[in-house]
RNA sequence: GGAGAGAUGGCUGAGUGGUCGAAAGCGCCCGCCUGAUAAGCGGGUAAGGACUUCAAAGCCUUCGCGGGUUCGAAUCCCGCUCUCCA
């Protein structure tokens, strides 16, 4: 019997499945894409519209597996570009890699060197090559995965021959203005690489330097000839936290401005900057307290020459402003070879860019180093790290300064100090001939810090502070040190005679570029300068091509990657245009990629490559911890270790949660709680999905008008909803489409329109007007809802799309082909909304209310009670009550209500037990009821009656 | 050493001078339902401290830490610590 008369009933009804099963089913989802070739399909879709928005890709490094920090960047690229195409943008979306440098020569080099092989350089490289590819092919299948779409079958690679062609073409651009030169000043330097490192190459990290204490001894005549006293040995002393740098000293730099002292400590005298006297005093642990005997200006010092403390020559005192009374002693050890100021200093004094450490980090035998210190290295290995061990030339020139009586004090000093980013070894500054940009020979400089100014005018830079960020290193940046002692990358097209003097023009760059174009950059390492040089036409002075040899140094890959807008943005490829409207990567970027993107442009092409530029932090762990510092995860951190947990609809919905802008925290309780929200998600539509099953819109519509209040309510929070959320997308704000889309399907739909719902949507007839105009909203709601998840929940929003358009699993039509979805303006109902504002006021008191009965065990569901309420008959809740009467019993889920005007009384709930009230329950709607009627499956009320017969 | 960013309850995340001990969701606890069922609904839920009490209620402190401005601060200022970035 009650069965028969649940089978009457219009229960919800899919198959669309609860249980998502992302891990297993997200595969087979791609596979259908990719059939479907819904890319092109989308793209095509949009390309009438005459919009377009080209998010540029920046390259990831082809060296291994994809990072979750990786995944987390591209997830939000194509959270973006879906979000622009549905809004009716052509997106073309050409995907990146970054192919050259050392990471890869390094790997590469290792594997030959453990099989003994000898190749040769062209050789060298096929295998880089190769290596680079693999890594292509595993990233692009692994980005897929993620649910990435792009133009995977068109995307540019830094090694490709047509590419490499056109970073020689910027390259070229710059050699035509001028800007590239040749010098020898001290470079980042990374010994274990024996290359120079470009400033995105190095890391800070702590470290432990002895720093020392160094007499500097001034020879009386000297002395005399200053007027400084000579009764007692008078010592200049310097203060320096990178002893090695001592045998390259040649000259001591003070402040003009500065007073400097001449002090008494007993027997001898030191010359110290005044206000720096106490701390060195301090430093050498003085038993009596110096006395000042003389006090003069840095300036009268000038051309002063002390003694180098184990070498045999003057170390004259120079004058430079950057000398500070900060710390050390205000007389400052000067290598012109070994440090950037020191250079500029060395140039100004006509001084020798004096370099006696070799590329190998070892000291050479030049005559002048001492011959028991040739040889000595100058790295602190990993392991002498580990270990707290200094270098072995820091320990003997401590000895030999100890043996000289020059050492006057040494401590440990911790302090951050640049690292090599690969081999994790302290980097040395060292002077090399290498090949530089000039950046303001011809204003670069001015021109990218206006382009930077008037990016921050169109609000480009999110957040704001990245104007600041990108500011700071393009005006702080140095001359660019362009080249790079490795084989794996493009070659920089320079010549050199047998005096080594170098050649290098723009047109012959140009003539290389169109020959590498068609070859390969092989071409440079196999052929002869006569076949490179062949047809080319050689600017004047330039020797026969038989005289030459070419160049080995390679470009900085920086130089590779800040050539994508020329090489693709530039060329159009994929359907791209220049400049992009969005780069978006990590924050470190701005020192990276963004910059040199911008140098690159602003030089070849004289403006920004980019309209705007969005950055994320980075993840971390739950203490915000780098995750690679971090204790507590020990799992790969790869794209495919969190998706094979969790699915990537769920890694999305995590990524999607977080404000990006900060730091990202991970941890398996957060992205617990998102696999909750992700089955909210899911379950809203499915639950739509399923009381939809016998509705077609076309034949059972309702016309907005004629809907319910409770359904047109539903439709006014719909409307603020898709509002909110379309705003936030505007602003690449994604944790606020989740915030408010999770509110919306818990609080709005879940607990109380859909919970509402259920009566009439299973108790009465098919073809009711109230049903029908609900499932009039459902449809609607459902359709909104979907389309605004679709950026992100690619995977589940297209699966729920395709059962709602054909009942099956897959179909031709995709979410992601759909436009972005609009709110008729007869949705928005302010009045509506205040009105129900006031009567959910009131349900939350009734749910309150009832909740003791309930505890009580006095009634099980909120069916099995009535209510009545008492209260002045013009007391605001007592009209909104009395107004929507016939609808209160299904508003609050009871079984009656009754209203009970009591003039000047306050208003009181009263909560009644239904049977108590002498009601008898319908087994068919479970609503308690005055009495039953007759009915072919038995008694029933005479609503399910009615709804029987109809 | 940086005129870079940040620190809010178990988690996400609102909140830029008062209505905030702090929205909302999640989690957790208790209960209901079994016609969304590996679902759904309702209620409760920050921590510490002193005191009083059978109990309830009440009191004080706490939005990284410490100061300051103000009648009043999570919100403004200063210093510090830590994290991320360089």
């Amino acid at each position: 019997m009650a069965q028969e008369l649940k089978d009457t009933l219009l229960l919800p009804k899919t198959d669309f499945p609860m249980r998502a099963n992302l891990v297993q089913r997200e595969p087979q989802r791609i596979s259908h894409w990719d059939k479907l070739g819904l890319y092109a399909r989308i793209q095509a879709q949009c390309a009438g519209s005459g919009k377009k928005y080209v998010l540029h890709d920046g390259p990831p490094f082809t060296n291994g597996d994809v990072h979750i920090g990786t995944a987390l960047n591209k997830s939000l690229k194509d959270f973006v570009n879906r979000y622009k195409s549905m809004r009716g943008y052509a997106t073309p979306y050409v995907p990146g890699w970054d192919c050259h440098g050392l990471p890869i020569e390094q790997k590469v080099s290792r594997e030959i060197q453990e099989q003994k092989l000898n190749l040769t350089t062209a050789e060298l490289r096929a295998k880089c090559d190769a290596f680079s590819e693999n890594w292509i092919a595993k990233q692009t299948a692994q980005f897929k995965r993620v649910g990435v779409l792009a133009d995977w079958a068109n995307e540019y690679k830094t090694k490709a021959p047509a590419f490499e062609a056109d970073i020689l073409r910027t390259f070229a651009a710059f050699v035509e203005q001028g800007l590239v030169y040749r010098s020898k000043k001290p470079v980042y330097w990374s010994i274990p690489f024996e290359t120079a490192l470009a400033e995105a190459e190095i890391e800070y990290k702590d470290h432990v330097s002895p720093s020392i204490w160094v007499k500097f001894a001034v020879p009386a005549d000297q002395a005399a000839k200053f007027g400084l006293p000579t009764d007692k040995p008078l010592f200049v002393v310097i203060w320096t936290t990178t002893p090695w740098t001592i045998p390259a000293n040649l000259a001591i730099a003070v402040h003009p401005e500065v007073d400097y002292v001449v002090a008494d400590i007993g027997a001898e005298s030191l010359l110290v900057a005044e206000a720096l006297l106490g701390s060195v005093a301090t430093a050498a642990k003085l038993e009596a307290q110096p006395t000042i005997v003389k006090t003069v200006k840095g300036a009268t010092l000038e051309h002063l020459a002390p003694r180098h403390p184990f070498i045999d020559r003057p170390s004259p005192v120079v004058l430079a402003d950057y000398v500070t009374t900060d710390s050390g002693t205000g007389c400052v050890h000067t290598a012109p070879g070994h440090g950037a100021e020191d250079y500029q200093t060395g140039v100004k004094y006509g001084l020798e860019i004096y370099c006696p450490v070799g590329d190998d980090g070892r000291y050479v035998d030049d005559g002048k180093v001492p011959a028991d210190m040739v040889g000595l290295t100058t790295l602190e290995s990993v392991e002498d790290l580990a270990a707290k061990k200094t270098s072995p030339a820091n320990i003997a020139v401590l000895k030999k300064l100890d043996a000289a009586g020059a050492l006057l004090a040494k401590q440990r000093y911790e302090h951050q100090y640049p690292h090599c980013w690969r081999s994790k070894t302290p980097i040395v500054f060292r002077a090399v001939d290498q090949w530089f940009v000039s950046l303001d020979k011809a204003g670069h400089r001015t021109i990218a810090l206006t382009e930077i100014a008037k990016i921050a005018e169109n609000h480009g830079w999110i957040p704001a502070w990245g104007e600041a960020r990108i500011r700071g290193a393009v005006e702080s940046r140095p001359d660019w040190c362009i080249s790079r002692q490795r084989s794996w990358g493009v070659p920089i097209p320079a010549f050199y005679d047998a005096k080594k003097n170098a050649y290098l023009d723009a047109g012959v760059a140009r003539a290389v570029a169109d020959k590498i174009a068609t070859r390969g950059t092989n071409f440079w390492y196999d052929a002869a300068p006569a076949e490179i040089l062949a047809g080319v036409t050689l600017p004047a002075g330039w020797p026969a091509p038989s005289e030459l040899t070419c160049g080995r140094d390679t470009l900085d890959v920086w130089i590779d990657s800040g050539s994508t807008q020329a090489a693709v943005l530039k060329r159009g490829q994929g359907g791209t245009h220049w400049p992009a409207d969005l780069y978006l990567e990590g924050s470190d970027q701005h020192r990276g990629w963004f910059q040199s993107s911008l140098w690159n442009s602003v030089i070849a092409f004289g403006a920004a490559p980019y309209k705007a530029v969005l950055t994320h932090g980075f993840i971390v762990d739950k203490n915000r911890q780098k995750i690679s510092k971090s204790s507590t995860y020990q799992k790969p951190q790869t794209a495919e270790a969190y998706i094979k947990d969790h699915g990537a609809d769920v890694i999305r919905l995590w990524i999607a949660s977080q404000d990006f802008r900060d730091d990202i925290p991970v941890d398996e309780e957060i992205l617990k709680h998102v696999g909750e929200a992700y089955r909210l998600f899911r379950n809203t539509f499915r639950f739509q999905l399923s009381t939809l099953f016998d509705f077609d819109v076309a034949k059972h519509a309702v016309p907005h008008a004629e809907l319910d209040a409770l359904d047109r309510w539903a439709l006014h929070q719909t409307a603020k909803l898709l509002a909110e959320c379309t705003q936030a997308y505007d602003a690449f704000e994604f944790h606020r489409v989740y915030q408010l889309c999770n509110q919306f399907c818990s609080v709005t739909l879940s607990a109380t329109y859909h919970d509402i719902l259920k009566d009439r949507l299973y108790t009465l007839g098919a073809a009711h007007p109230l049903r029908r105009s609900s499932q009039t909203a459902i449809h609607a709601i459902f359709t909104t809802l979907v389309k605004i998840l679709a950026p992100v929940l690619t995977f589940t929003t297209d699966e729920a799309w395709s059962y709602a358009t054909t009942g099956k699993e897959y179909s031709d039509g995709s979410i992601h082909l759909q436009d972005w979805p609009t709110a008729p303006a007869e949705w928005t109902d302010a009045t509506l909304d205040t009105e129900f504002a006031a009567l959910l006021k009131l349900r939350a008191k009734v749910t309150e209310t009832l909740e003791p009965l309930r505890q009580a065990g006095n009634i099980g569901k909120s069916l099995d009670a009535t209510l009545g309420f008492s209260g002045a008959p013009d007391s605001a809740e007592m009209v909104a009550l009395a107004k929507h009467r016939d609808f209160l019993p299904e508003f609050f889920i009871v079984s009656a209500v009754a209203l009970e005007p009591k003039s000047g009384a306050a208003l009181e709930i009263k909560p009644l037990n239904a049977r108590e009230a002498g009601n008898t329950r319908c087994p068919r709607c479970w609503r308690w009821v005055p009495a039953l009627a007759h009915s072919p499956h038995g008694e029933v009320c005479p609503r399910c009656l009615e709804a029987l017969n109809s």
